[in-house]
DNA sequence: TATGAATGAGTATTCATTCAT
DNA sequence: CATGAATGAATACTCATTCAT
């Protein structure tokens, strides 16, 4: 019998910790080493449960969007017209801003890390965002694509404001924007219905 | 390699070598080295004209926002409509957006690298957002300041879907993000005009 | 102006302090940083003059090939018959046992080591052995290709047992070999011209 | 994997099951984890049976020795001609030659390990040469002692050609120098009859 | 001024070994 | 007996920086 630890779940635990410490120093400067004394474990068994660093950053973005995901149906309500529903992704993101700034953050920190990198995971964080814009898809229930690619733009634009103004910017300017956005998407919406009949 | 004799103008004409340098490469993956041979001179000569890695990239940055940005807006043509306007904006965008991708990745490690940093550098970035935006507001007649916002956090967003998708993204795609958002803006403004009056 | 070294010339003194450090520990055990030490040398130093561990070895190979050969050549005269010519040989390989010993046992630590390892390496140590054996022809004059085989063979084997004996089989035993093996050489070469005619 | 409860028996079940495996990948190179994944145990279990990595590879050459050594000349038919003796010799090498090249890889492998070691290894090693010389011995029925080394050098020779040629040099080569050598040692036979009348 | 040799702590990763279960 | 999680020192190699020339 051996040591009883549900090794999955200990992953995950640990990735979780793996989250503050990417945040904290970005993906290209944080070490093993430091990320072991982070979770106060040793390298070895940071490497017993994830077979390099690259690795932890993959598993981490998956296990990241995963939870958004399922936080946001967790929040949201299914109900409503498209105006109520743009106003619940919409305020998901102003809650997370802080989270997702992070994310942001870790994601083009990769990129620059693996700028000649292997296809493969390119491919893999590919996926990972085709599935939150499927989610997204299915949510609002819009059917052209460019709309959702759009909000995407956006939602990455605001956070990139986010970045440059490190929290300077006041959330009203935020909450603004979103409005904004949502009155355009709708009379867009509004626009289409008509010019289609 | 020019034999120049005044040091200071040397150094200028050294950081512009670095800014493709950096660019292709990113801050925390290059080395002095590569630097130094992207240069063509030797690193003793790298560290005679500046002091660390760090102060070559500050520099950088520095010398890049005063010479690029002011620029931004100085090719489009004064004349046409507003939708003209918005139409050479977003071509202009398109045109450049190899290199603004490539400054915008500068500018976030520039985060990464004074996560912890002064203030001093925020506020300094923050003036360069300030001036594009007075000079796009020129340009476009916009009155709205939420919409000239609106602008920048789109062109934004855009940069980070060309850093995602890393060139797999076909171009027609971004024509078409900004096709959308160029009828948004119009009918936005077309939807102010009709409520005002 | 540079630190005033003879980059090259400094390359083979470190590749001569190598010979005795990789004789002494064997390739797959001793270690870059043994080798530094070993040498007065940083690691880092030690990396400005070759690429990699692999890279000493595989200088290192060449660099004792040709000064054997040429210390070969030093010593034995062109002139002579056959017999004498063999018997060249086989002293010049006798006197450097303790050298050859060593080298053999670099050689196979070595293809231990690199056992599913890329082409290059094993072309690269082909084309020495090939230099090796044309030398040998050369000063052999001696037609038959499975001869010369023969003999390099035979002297591959002496090696073996001086490392199964190390040392315990006394020399005359090796000498004892070694003409018993020019005799069936000469008887050979004898028969040979007697059947062609 | 048998439930076995003699410990001992079992033990060297595993070892077995090690000679593969070293001779696969070579003592420096194969790590306990392999050996125990190939043994289909867990690494605990490995060291319940082996102290360390060292005491595996030393139980398992003096095993080998033992078991192995002692049957090489078992398979030869007894009759026939010196000439069809030597062929059969011969024959039984080449034939096997995959295996003594292992064997030869491991006897070297030990030979790195122990190379500041007890004499008691050397001597043990020593006893096995000297078996098999006397089995050889006996089968060819040559007095002349320096021929028999002769062969087991040759032999020897032969097995660091296949090291260091990996497959490369073709069959036939071998076959043309096992050929070569009955030859030198029929007329050497021959000759020494002709001078003892 | 300019060079590039030298440094050594630092990097991701490996691995023999231990030990709680 | 058996397991495999945990350890941490060790590995080959890198790199910003220094400094003698």
């Amino acid at each position: 019998m051996p040591k009883i630890v549900d090794h999955d779940q200990y992953r995950k635990e640990l990735l979780q910790g793996c989250l503050a410490l990417f945040a904290e120093r970005g993906y290209g400067s944080i070490t093993m080493r430091q990320i072991a004394k982070g979770l106060s474990v040793s390298t070895g068994t940071l490497y017993h449960y994830f077979p390099s660093k690259e690795s932890i950053f993959m598993q981490l973005v998956q296990e990241l969007c995963e939870q958004d995901i399922s936080n946001f149906f967790a929040q949201a309500s299914e109900e409503g017209s498209l105006e109520e529903r743009l106003q619940a992704v919409m305020d998901f993101v102003l809650q997370n801003i802080q989270k997702y700034h992070q994310q942001l953050l870790l994601w083009v920190d990769f990129f620059q890390q693996t700028r000649e990198g292997s296809e493969a995971e390119i491919l893999f964080l590919r996926q990972i965002w085709d599935r939150t814009r499927d989610t997204l898809k299915d949510y609002l229930q819009v059917q052209d694509p460019a709309i959702l690619d759009f909000i995407m733009v956006f939602v990455d634009g605001l956070m990139i404001q986010f970045i440059y103004n490190r929290g300077f910017q006041r959330m009203e300017w935020f909450e603004q924007q979103c409005q904004l956005t949502i009155q355009m998407i709708l009379r867009h919406e509004q626009h289409c219905l008509e010019t289609q009949t």
